[in-house]
DNA sequence: CGGTATCCAAAAGGATACTG
DNA sequence: CAGTATCCTTTTGGATACCG
């Protein structure tokens, strides 16, 4: 009855605030910076400043919490050379890597499937506006 | 050099506000209830109260609102009928099923490594706190 | 039952300024 | 360069009340 990734049901239901501890996780790689840092270190190591440029438009606050939250997450792999200026650069773990994979799959397959949403769209607002 | 879904670069910047279409279909997939009325539908068509308390502790709001973007982005057909008292059934369509499919193998893939990101995070935690 | 509408609290997110 | 700290705006989400 209940909603699980794992058996037939139970979302196990999460109490209050705190969602099971996966769904937490899954958030954080699927979160709307999170898709986008793992998509790109998928095309090798990256720096603070690339991954910025690379993003888009993050703050650097953002993108700093994204990144602390998939290396405490064991998805990412942050090597700080002690010169000056900084340096540090970000990569994939293998876990991460697993992640990354399966996170750009689900990306490229909707944008394969966009023409099928659009027209879905078109179909519910037509109907929703039909004045 | 910038993150794309599709190619080897480029996230497409999202110029302010809104991010490129295909982002947001992206994130009312894997958004917080829209995970788990995915996945639940993936048992088969349910009404909204037995989705209401399959997901656990959703507001009728949220739940209503996930079920509209889902239903309009064309992953979710729903099937009012006209009776007294209302009863409305909910499911997947085959592009509703594709996405779920894939969504439920992130979802799996998650919890099979929570062990693996547990211990990631005791060791950052252990790392970030020596005193 | 299956919603919609309104209001309010909480969290996410961005701009700016500053530091090692 | 790569952050941290602070402030403020925007968005998200829940509680409540009401409707067909």
């Amino acid at each position: 009855m209940a909603v699980s990734v794992v058996s037939s049901g139970s979302v196990s239901n999460n109490s209050a605030e705190s969602l099971c501890p996966y769904r937490l996780v899954l958030e954080h790689l699927t979160s709307r910076w999170g898709v986008l840092v793992l998509i790109e270190l998928l095309e090798g190591p990256r720096r603070f400043g690339e991954l910025r440029r690379a993003v888009g438009r993050v703050s650097e606050k953002m993108l700093t919490q994204t990144l602390q939250t998939l290396e405490r997450d064991g998805m990412v792999h942050r090597d700080a050379k002690p010169v000056i200026p900084p340096r540090v650069d970000y990569s994939l773990t293998e876990l991460g890597h697993e992640a990354a994979t399966q996170v750009r799959a689900l990306g490229r397959w909707t944008q394969a499937r966009m023409d099928d949403v659009a027209q879905a769209r078109a179909r519910y607002d037509a109907a929703k506006t039909p004045a």
